[in-house]
DNA sequence: ATAACTACTACGTCAGACGTACTACGTTGA
DNA sequence: TCAACGTAGTACGTCTGACGTAGTAGTTAT
């Protein structure tokens, strides 16, 4: 299991992306980060909905009532353009971030 | 320049890195973060100090006085063979870290 | 009716990073 | 001689993201 603070400031990131395609609500997303992580993280619930809160207060997703089908009416989220863009930015600054661990790291141990 | 929060949680790591040769004081050590992230990122002295005392406190480094040549008295660090096993899983971490990150940026982009 | 599943919200805590400010020692040079 | 500069820190308070615990609430299967 990795340490969740690793992850701090990436969290945002990771639902951005799995809002590329086409909406989706908490709970798809929550699950989508567990299988593609195949099970290494899993978001907290509290951890998702506060980030959701923060991209929406920021512009970079948009709610929506869903059609309810099962369970609770869900809230759906849509990425915007500031978000797809903010997504970027954010796959930038990764590769820089990468960079410089790399350089404090030994690969090889 | 790289956001700081992205860093979290590596900044004990990179010192550890930079004492794994030969022990080193502050100034020393934040000179060289500075030169081998060639200026991408600097190290606040806050979050430097705390950070040695943090390590103190776990056991992963030693602090002793060193000999006064210039300016105010250092206190120089050495790691301990426990701060070198810290150092080793965190490099693993970080693997393990990357390889999730990477499910979820685009690299191309 | 009730348990199970889905979909949240509220509230409080913690740690790491940081901002600002200050202290303190020694050398150099005007 | 004394101010400026470089070195080496300490003190204190703030912010934010992640998280723990707990509770609410609608839908469906039994």
């Amino acid at each position: 299991m990795i340490g969740s603070d690793v992850i701090r400031g990436y969290t945002d990131t990771m639902i951005l992306f799995l809002l590329l395609d086409e909406p989706s609500y908490g709970y798809e997303v929550s699950k989508s980060i567990e299988n593609l992580s195949e099970g290494a993280y899993r978001i907290k619930e509290t951890t998702l909905y506060s980030a959701f809160g923060r991209l929406e207060r920021n512009g970079y997703i948009e709610s929506f009532p869903g059609n309810v089908t099962f369970g609770k009416p869900r809230t759906y989220y849509r990425i915007t353009e500031k978000g797809r863009e903010y997504y970027r930015e954010k796959c930038d600054e990764w590769k820089r971030t990468k960079n410089l661990v790399e350089r404090f790291i030994n690969l090889e141990a």
